[in-house]
RNA sequence: GCCGACGUAGUUCAGUGGUAGAACACUCCCUUGGUAAGGGAGAGGUCAAGAGUUCAAUUCUCUUCGUCGGCUCCA
């Protein structure tokens, strides 16, 4: 534990002897530190954000009283009686382990807490910490306890460590996908659709060009483009398990007397498609892709921005294979994994998702298909987090993870091995021997969706997207009206490049100001002296001057690239 | 869904219990231009929707919808 992290445990201290002094009925839950601060939650507190202000002056002038944290252990029964009023505390002494629990004492206030602490609140500078927001939060992380109050705090070692802080989000909210897709005129989002995106032409740009990039690279891997039904009757979800784990979240459509389903996902159709024939296991494996649309009736509060919609875009893949062609066919996906994301420059997180407790099948099943993703994980030598119980709960996962602009980390590709979908549809080839086989399946998806993908790589690249993906890849301003159809020449030349010409009655300083702010990656200018020479004088995204030079050495510089 | 905050012109935001404001964008006119805003005029709003309190509500209260930050969830 480093000194940092004690502070912040103390003001969750702090926070709660601030809190109780002023609603003295307050119940407590857990007040630990956490990245970046600390929180503590309470029950029977009614609370506004504006009452912060308050509690965090309150909060300031306590630590400015050099107050000591005296820890003391005592007996299980001790502390039973003397956390008798606080049903959460007592909750917590029953699940910690041995005879004995730890207290930190300050002025009259005892909290259970194993520390560790500061020894003295001198060592905190009241210009160093803040009180943040509100939150609810269910007792435990569990949706079936009571939502307790949760107040956040951000607290550093020192002010300047605040400040950066402080300033590393008004950097993020200059990334936020959601201000960025307005001002890029990207997509726009409306009431009358929740969690759908509206594409605008730019967007789809954007879009089109990572499709095909996407495509291009499946391709190489052996991947064939399917397209599968947007509806179909629930059935084919009871078989597949998802009606049990997730009609709740399905959009229904009741159809003469029928219940049909928009696809929640893809997985079922595919495996329609690989029982149109009888296989062989010299066809194995049988790699199908397909750009779902699925729909995901999600939460209203999950939803957000591109991140979390209900109308979902994957860039799906299912592949079909034997059981002695596992480890070999997720080598060849983790490879296409790193290969989209190292041309995207982004690094992708790796984390292994492990049985949940809804799962089907086996135990010794899951056990293998969990050793094999470890294994190929191993072997490519790849860094991995775990993500226990969090499989899908037909097959484990290899999940990449990515930051947004805030840091906060949102899965996109995932790989998953499933043993379970194909013998719930008796799915079969035939091996060497004549015999019937179940053969495996693998779920992978490796932007994840296109939604979430456009968001991360908006905050990614701030909008500055790279030459290949950006909407409008050149803007030529033409000087003067004499200018104009030089300009339109020079737009000819460049033949196949997103090129607009910027020829409406506004002065050069202003068109300048006005693509530069819409982050084209190169201004190119052309006047008399330009239309004299055959040439075009360019600016660089960034404010770089280029000069003058012929197209064709333009051409010549970005294909170098 | 839950907790909290927010919702005023196309956009970013002021503002008020008594006829609704700016900047940018838009339309028109003047200007024919050399690297981040040339000048002028005009148009544009049921102040998210509904209900209540009030002589009067965009402003106060409640409900609904939506957005954001968390929690939960994410096949």
């Amino acid at each position: 534990m480093n000194k940092e992290e004690n502070i912040r445990h103390s003001l969750s201290h702090i926070l709660a002897i601030a809190i109780k002094e002023k609603y003295p009925d307050v119940k407590f839950g857990f007040g630990p530190a956490i990245e970046n601060g600390f929180y503590y939650d309470f029950d029977n507190l009614k609370i506004t954000e504006e009452d912060l202000k308050e509690i965090e002056k309150r909060m300031k002038h306590l630590v400015k009283q050099n107050l000591t944290f005296e820890q003391k252990e005592i007996s299980k029964k001790e502390a039973k009686e003397l956390f008798k009023e606080q049903p959460y505390k007592l909750e917590q002494i029953d699940e910690i382990e041995g005879e004995t629990v730890s207290t930190y004492k300050t002025l009259d206030f005892i909290d259970l807490c194993a520390g560790p602490h500061i020894e003295n609140t001198k060592e905190i500078k009241p210009d160093t910490f803040k009180l943040d927001k509100l939150a609810g939060a269910y007792f435990k992380g569990d949706e079936k306890n009571q939502m307790l109050t949760r107040i956040y705090g951000i607290a550093f070692e020192s002010k300047e460590k605040l400040d950066d802080y402080l300033k590393m989000l008004e950097e993020a909210e200059k990334r936020d996908h959601k201000k960025l897709g307005k001002e890029l005129d990207l997509f726009s989002f409306h009431p009358e659709a929740p969690g759908c995106v509206y594409w605008h032409p730019k967007g789809m740009i954007l879009w089109d060009m990572l499709e095909k990039f996407g495509q291009n690279i499946r391709k190489k891997y052996g991947y064939e483009k399917i397209k599968t039904p947007q509806i179909a009757k629930n059935n084919l979800w009871i078989t597949s398990g998802h009606w049990d784990h997730y009609k709740d979240d399905m959009f229904i459509i009741n159809v003469e007397e029928e219940i049909y389903c928009l696809k929640p996902m893809d997985c079922p159709f595919n495996i329609q498609i690989f029982q149109t024939k009888q296989r062989s296991y010299k066809d194995l494996p049988i790699r199908y892709t397909e750009i779902g649309h699925v729909m995901r009736n999600e939460k209203s509060g999950e939803l957000n921005g591109l991140f979390r919609v209900r109308e979902i875009t994957q860039d799906d893949s299912h592949v079909f294979l034997r059981e002695d062609q596992i480890e070999e066919e997720i080598s060849r996906l983790i490879q296409m994994i790193n290969e989209y994301y190292s041309a995207l420059n982004i690094e992708p997180n790796f984390f292994l998702s492990t049985r949940p407790d809804n799962f089907m099948g086996e135990i010794e099943t899951w056990d293998k298909a969990e050793d094999d993703l470890k294994n190929v994980l191993q072997k490519h030598n790849i860094n991995y987090g775990l993500k226990e119980k969090d499989g899908a709960f037909y097959g484990p996962k290899i999940d990449i993870n990515i930051k947004d602009a805030l840091k906060r980390s949102w899965q996109v590709a995932t790989i998953q091995l499933d043993f379970q979908l194909p013998s719930k549809f008796k799915c079969e080839y035939i091996d060497e021997k004549g015999e019937k086989k179940t053969p495996v399946m693998l779920h992978a998806a490796i932007f994840g969706s296109f939604e979430r993908m456009i968001g991360i790589l908006t905050e990614h690249y701030t909008g500055n997207f790279p030459f290949w993906l950006a909407p409008v890849q050149i803007s030529i301003i033409p000087v003067s009206e004499n200018h104009k159809d030089y300009a339109y020449k020079v737009k000819q030349e460049l033949l196949g490049v997103r090129v607009e010409v910027r020829d409406e009655n506004e002065t050069v300083s202003k068109k300048i100001r006005e693509v530069a702010k819409s982050k084209v990656p190169y201004i190119i200018t052309v006047g008399d002296k330009e239309m004299q020479n055959n040439t075009v004088s360019i600016r660089k995204r960034g404010n770089e001057d280029l000069g003058e030079m012929s197209i064709q050495e333009f051409i010549n510089l970005e294909n170098k690239k």
